[in-house]
DNA sequence: TAATATGTTTAGAACATTCTAAACGATACA
DNA sequence: TGTATCGTTTAGAATGTTCTAAACATATTA
């Protein structure tokens, strides 16, 4: 191949490793669908674990990773044994489901324990008795409050994003 | 203090705690933040140090950060020598902004490295000679030209969203 | 059947992050 | 001035994550 567009090919690999690190996101993760995203046709592991250097079994995790965020998807050809794969290109439709997976999952588990909390606290406030700690109650449950507004507003938020691509 | 309280204020810590760790955010940075939120009072360093049972180097590192996320401010309390912190309770202006700013950097950094390889290429395509080469050629410009679209709209995005809280 | 090709799992090595305890520097007070 | 009080920095211990090489399971071909 061209060493030019090796070049090109290594620097765009390079790029979206860095960025998917910098989100948190393992870096091999992101540099296989780079090389996916950039290749004219599909890949077979192998070729992805010669252009990256890195171990069969770390390329096998982390492309199953990807197709489980429908980033990529195996292609069948015709005579061959190895699986192929191919980037979905849609690349916007990916991150926008990740970020609502993830943080759907995650502000519904936290607005569930938040509302356990309210629900503790409602139950003791009778026991109050000294000053003291009935003002420290009232200032839990407006924080409490807060707390479940803002989760809620998330979940929200999260939902119209996720309406834009659908 | 109460014991009902005191069970009350370490489910609220650990629930923000967790959500912290799954977006990849300091678990300390989230307790100091939740323990400060829920607090009727200001705290010092050494409160945080023994409600959140860690040592002082760790909660002074961590309250540094939250306070480069303007998630906290020193309070100083007449009489006293210690720094006493509390919560900034706008959280959502708080979530919004270390989003932008982080994302912002991330994908300003990522749209200058798509145009210098842009650069790259389109200064090569004249020495792309076979068919099969020029191809390629295509199919990468094609490639880079839709990430770039990307990044530049995720920025603009991240624009908006900021505003939203201005 | 044996030999080969392919992808997955796994044990632990390599690396990165987080945490503590102690040293340190600065300030306030006796 | 010396001593106590604070917050910060730092060395390295503890913990977590990522990676490889090898073992393994399965399917394919000879």
């Amino acid at each position: 191949m061209n060493s030019k567009l090796k070049a090109i090919e290594e620097e765009f690999i390079a790029t979206i490793g860095q960025l998917s690190e910098s989100l948190s996101i393992n870096r091999i993760v992101g540099q296989l669908y780079a090389l996916l995203f950039l290749s004219p046709g599909p890949l077979s592991l192998d070729d992805m674990v010669d252009k990256l250097m890195i171990s069969k079994g770390n390329a096998s995790v982390n492309i199953r990773e990807l197709e489980r965020w429908n980033a990529v998807k195996k292609v069948w050809i015709k005579g061959e044994r190895k699986n192929f794969y191919q980037a979905n290109l849609d690349v916007l439709k990916i991150v926008i489901n990740c970020f609502k997976n993830g943080l759907l999952q995650r502000m519904q588990k936290t607005t569930e324990k938040i509302v356990k909390t309210q629900g503790m606290l409602n139950k003791s406030s009778s026991l109050f008795t000294n000053k003291e700690e009935k003002n420290i109650a009232e200032v839990y449950q407006d924080r409490l409050k807060r707390i479940k507004e803002i989760s809620e507003k998330t979940e929200n938020l999260v939902k119209v994003l996720s309406g834009l691509v659908e």
